[in-house]
DNA sequence: TCTCCATATCGATGCTCATCAATCTACGAA
DNA sequence: TTCGTAGATTGATGAGCATCGATATGGAGA
């Protein structure tokens, strides 16, 4: 957890119990924090709900009327969301299609509801 | 939606199925975010933990010596989660104690489990 | 081959973020 | 009222982000 302590107890009663480790590690954090940081934008919110609900059916063209962005941002979007592992696409010929990672929001989502 | 096309669809065959809507609203879309983005640093997402597993009884000056940042750039993150209605404080005497508010994280959670 | 189309990438721009040291604000105790 | 302490705020800085128009890539069809 890296503690070094940056303010010193003071010497007086303390304040709360003993000390307040957190439960999830370095790794496990900075991986969910990735995650939940792709997610903290609208459009990639709602991109990763579209694919959701049309698994594997998708194709990029038909995702650009949906939103009020250029296409170009809507794949720098599209992009964020694979480097955090959310997604992935397949090419067909002209059109790329996306869909959502099976199991990619499994670990956010169990942290979120408490384990 | 504000649905308007960017690119106009090819008089061939389509690519995919008619059209995906998002199912998720825009206000409910950009309320899930601000709760993600805030969860997107792993600092926060920790602090969090922490605070979720010891309920109303971790002070600030315990929280500081469990990261490897300064107090004021931990105070900048609390105040982050806060803004965000993740948080809440209550002071008692020169101390603050911070908890989660209840129900804060459930509309991103039920989302994430797919409802 | 040449041309058109879907998608990705590039380069620029203005905004937001994480971080720090320094300062400010309350409050408790002496 | 004076002093020390917990926590918040401020101002600065460098990094990262969302967005765009323009351009590149690469497949399909003629």
């Amino acid at each position: 957890m890296e503690t070094s302590p940056k303010t010193k107890r003071p010497p007086g009663e303390p304040c709360c119990e003993p000390v307040a480790y957190p439960d999830v590690a370095r790794e496990e954090a900075a991986r969910m924090a990735e995650v939940a940081k792709a997610l903290g934008d609208p459009v990639r919110l709602q991109l990763v709900d579209v694919l959701r609900a049309n698994a594997g059916k998708v194709c990029v063209c038909e995702l650009v009327p949906l939103f009020d962005i250029s296409q170009s941002t809507l794949s720098h979007h599209l992009r964020k969301l694979r480097d955090a592992g959310i997604v992935d696409s397949e090419r067909k010929g002209l059109w790329a299609f996306y869909y959502v990672r099976p199991g990619a929001l499994d670990e956010l989502a169990g942290w979120l509801e408490g384990r």
